[in-house]
DNA sequence: CTGAAAGCGCTAACAT
DNA sequence: ATGTTAGCGCTTTCAG
């Protein structure tokens, strides 16, 4: 493989000029360009990018940690992410962690051994505490998930909210006994059950213990739980799922055992993904502006790699959230 | 940033013998080895990889060009190939093409440039001759998607014979009248279009140039699909659908027009994704085992990187495809 | 078993 | 406007 040393021999020019050209500097004559195009491409060369990076002590690549690409959420984020990166000249390294939390403290050492310039997690495995060493490593940001100890800047939605229209729609339209599908290991978590709760207080709903769900993901998490549902004693009348494949898999399921819905069990999903609308009757969900976040946090992450936002201020940006009516409620 | 150097001043050793240690070479005496230890956890020391990189002319990374993460099928075959790679202390690159052909180029000089020690397509915009002067770079392969031209190894399905029991099922079902739904740019399109003839030639159908539709991928595509077909004053009875996305937004169209499925209008799927089983009628599908696939790919990777394979002969490896017969047919 | 030294390929002062 | 030079941080001969 051809080395900037060759082309610059070829050309009959130094090492400088040639790195010149290849990085577009000023003052350089025309002549001399087209002498060092021509050499490079008689010799076939490639910059060597190790080198490179060794050199600039940059990378122009973005690590981005998600749970896992199998569940479409991640994609769609990944998607907004990249349109921003292409056109910063941004790399993106794509990190599954398989919600494991060996896996992401590794992939933090990317930072640490200069293999990517920043970092932005959209889902959180470890406490914060062992993340927040990490940070001197380069620019570290939230999306999505988030703690609010971290002292960066966190794009999110108004999870207490979203969770909080959704509920009051299950209310308003009769339900009383309303079972809760969501996790309570994040602040993420914590806040949807919390804007829950909110409304089921405002109008002096309880709910049992035996009616919240931690935990359930899947299709088949859903389909599952109904049939915990049916087991029940008192049944609650409508489901909050927490997502959209536990949505769908309650419904699945529900139409198996001959139920009707909305009106023996309704449901309500979370994230508005593509089987929302496909599912019959289709998901009545909460509507997260997936790709928007994604663009959004890739552009606060330049401006933290150009020094426009500090990389230790606590900066939170929050999208909207909405809720999408459609037949199972 | 603590360099190597500054762990071997502290260790009171030589940044050879750090370097030993680093990479767990043999002939270190124990107590040096917890000297360096020692050494490199009070300086926070973690090894620059692009040095290394470019000392070693390695990079131990993949690039794994797909389409789109958007369509499931490549977070289903990227997790097989992952679950290879990182038993061998390999990184993936994922590069999302968007089916564009300059962005593909664009990727392949990632091989060039040395930033990735591998490459592997699972899908081909430009044509194969653009394509195969890149193979100096390091081990290509063609997983999913090939070109008979290709001399690498390839990763593939039988399509001509996936869809040709598939068509076979439609025709033993009674259909007679079939949509058929499929790309013909592609090598694999073609097969499966081959596929699905042979089976109509053995029985004697025939099919009329308007049944063919191409390039439709999506669940809108599928929706307006059905109706153009409804629209037809001859119409086919079944369709061919090419992908469960397609499949799946026929069925959802054709319910809210009020059609019955299969009795109306038979539909069969491709790949059978989560979403195939979830449709009501659930989707009778051709399944593909995506992650199987992705894993042997690898497995073939790491043998061409360890020159068990050669880099420039051609070996197809197939893998089985069933039908899966569910409800829609 | 350990250290000295060379150099992977590139860029950026600095000098002219 | 161009060339000279000094590294970026690491690994690997080669000697001992």
């Amino acid at each position: 493989m051809a080395t900037i040393e060759d082309v610059a021999k070829l050309a009959g020019l130094s090492r400088s000029t040639v790195s010149r050209v290849i990085n577009n500097h000023p003052y350089v004559t025309d002549r001399k360009k087209q002498l060092v195009y021509k050499a490079m491409k008689e010799l076939e060369y490639y910059p060597n990018s190790s080198a490179q990076r060794l050199r600039k002590q940059r990378t122009d690549t973005i690590a981005v940690l998600v749970p896992r690409l199998t569940n479409p959420f991640f994609p769609f984020l990944i998607e907004g992410m990249e349109a921003i990166a292409v056109k910063n000249n941004l790399q993106l390294l794509i990190c599954q962690t398989q919600q494991d939390k060996a896996k992401e403290l590794n992939f933090l050492n990317l930072l640490k051994t200069k293999q990517v310039d920043g970092l932005i997690f959209t889902s959180i495995e470890n406490e914060w505490a062992t993340i927040a060493s990490y940070q001197e490593g380069g620019p570290v940001l939230l999306c999505n998930e988030y703690k609010s100890e971290a002292k960066i800047p966190i794009i999110r939605l108004d999870q207490i909210k979203g969770s909080y229209i959704g509920a009051r729609y299950l209310i308003e339209k009769g339900h009383k006994r309303i079972a809760y599908c969501g996790g309570m290991k994040t602040e993420l978590g914590a806040d949807r059950q919390k804007g829950f709760m909110n409304a089921l207080r405002e109008h002096n709903l309880e709910i049992s213990e035996n009616w919240i769900f931690r935990d359930l993901h899947s299709i088949e998490c859903g389909k599952k739980l109904l049939r915990e549902i049916l087991a029940m004693e008192i049944r609650p009348t409508a489901v909050f799922s927490g997502s959209d494949e536990v949505g769908a898999g309650i419904i699945k399921e529900a139409k198996s055992l001959g139920l009707r819905i909305p009106d023996d069990i309704a449901v309500l999903g979370f994230d508005d993904q593509p089987i929302a609308e496909l599912m019959e009757p289709a998901l009545t969900t909460i509507r997260q502006p997936i790709k928007d976040m994604g663009k959004k946090t890739m552009e606060v992450m330049v401006s933290m790699l150009a020094n426009e936002i500090k990389n230790n201020e606590k900066q939170v940006f929050e999208l909207p959230i909405e809720l999408i009516i459609r037949e199972s409620v």
